[in-house]
DNA sequence: ATAACGTTGACCGTAGCGGTCAACAGCGCA
DNA sequence: TGCGCTGTTGACCGCTACGGTCAACGTTAT
């Protein structure tokens, strides 16, 4: 009565949940399938009964992790903007959205990129190692620089914003706020911008 | 004729940095004091003869790491000035200055405060644990904000440089530049917000 | 009843952890 | 030249706890 039988891909996804976080902030060789298995809420065993072993569990986080990410900066992201701001606003939407529903999704992906354990590094493929950096250019490619003031250069205010970004995607394992204040607050610091680096024609 | 004998002292500091480094990206339970050893050019052996044991060396480490901060700050920073971004340029300067010899003693005291192992935990005085947060005070305390545009909300400024000086030390590991072109940047950044969120007149 | 499935606790072999210690290199001193 | 003394280490030890296995258990459907 306590609880019905819970459908085994609920467990699936506990564990792919789990090993991203664990993966992520200790590594390959540190994360523990222990742990992941505790903070899936599940047993250790039936990791090893879903992905077989440890190696195949990575590499099917990695996979996974891939594919997602892609297809929702893809699905969700608005190609039709141009302006500077909000072509910014719209991608840092949208990771925050990612974020809110796989929270550790980016920094697993981030991880990837600094494993450098034998005994998978080999198996990685290059292909998977770039797709990052590609913000930057997300939010300058086909964005008009020109209604910026005089004197005000762009790339130093994607400089800002993307820093103060990482700043609060790397805070977040802190967990001081919610998304919602998060977002508000970057939102804030965005207009503020907006309003005093602009010409006043484009306000 | 390789090399002469290294006075002691190199080798306990070597210790000490290798220490703050692993302990901070590992944690208590995870940082082996072999990955220590071997990051600062040593064997395991020495570690013990210099520190105990590995309970010793991390209170050792947490008290050394505490009054050097302190004293660092302490004795570089500018209390005579008011405006808002001489401050937090100060602030900036010396936190980079003390990365710059230390590059690891931010985030060791950092993870200190995340520090949860049993072992460990009970003996670590809620003393060492405060002493952070008050970057926001120092740059904000006795600065007038009174030469901000009207509308401009000093805290929100505040934020965005704080933000932006968090993702540069977390992003740091990746060492992709040198301090210099970091802080240039950094300066860079705060003339461009001092220019244009102050009143021309103090400009 | 029973077969099939999802799940687990107990277990195994072993890598590698914290910690110890005899021994060694090099240097000053006689 | 010999002789300690200091700084340093490789080899070693006991034991934890890791990755991985498996028989058995509770449920559910038939």
């Amino acid at each position: 009565m306590e609880q019905l039988s819970a459908v085994p891909d609920d467990k699936r996804q506990a564990i792919i949940n789990a090993g991203m976080s664990v993966f992520a902030s200790a590594g390959y060789k540190k994360a523990y399938i222990s742990e992941i298995a505790a903070r899936a809420g599940i047993s250790k065993a039936l990791v090893f009964h879903y992905f077989g072993n440890k190696k195949s569990l990575y590499l099917s986080l990695v996979e996974y992790a891939s594919n997602l990410l892609l297809q929702e900066m893809q699905a969700e992201l608005d190609t039709s903007l141009t302006d500077f701001f909000d072509k910014l606003q719209d991608v840092v939407k949208v990771q925050m959205s990612v974020l809110k529903r796989h929270p550790s999704l980016i920094s697993f992906i981030t991880s990837i990129y600094f494993e450098d354990d034998p005994e998978i590094k080999p198996t990685l493929h290059d292909a998977y190692l770039q797709g990052e950096s590609t913000r930057a250019q997300l939010a300058l490619d086909g964005s008009d620089s020109s209604k910026f003031k005089t004197g005000v250069d762009p790339k130093l205010v994607l400089e800002i914003l993307l820093k103060y970004t990482e700043g609060v995607v790397n805070n977040r394992m802190g967990a001081n706020q919610g998304f919602e204040e998060t977002y508000d607050k970057f939102e804030q610091c965005m207009t503020l911008l907006k309003n005093n680096l602009y010409k006043e024609e484009y306000l």
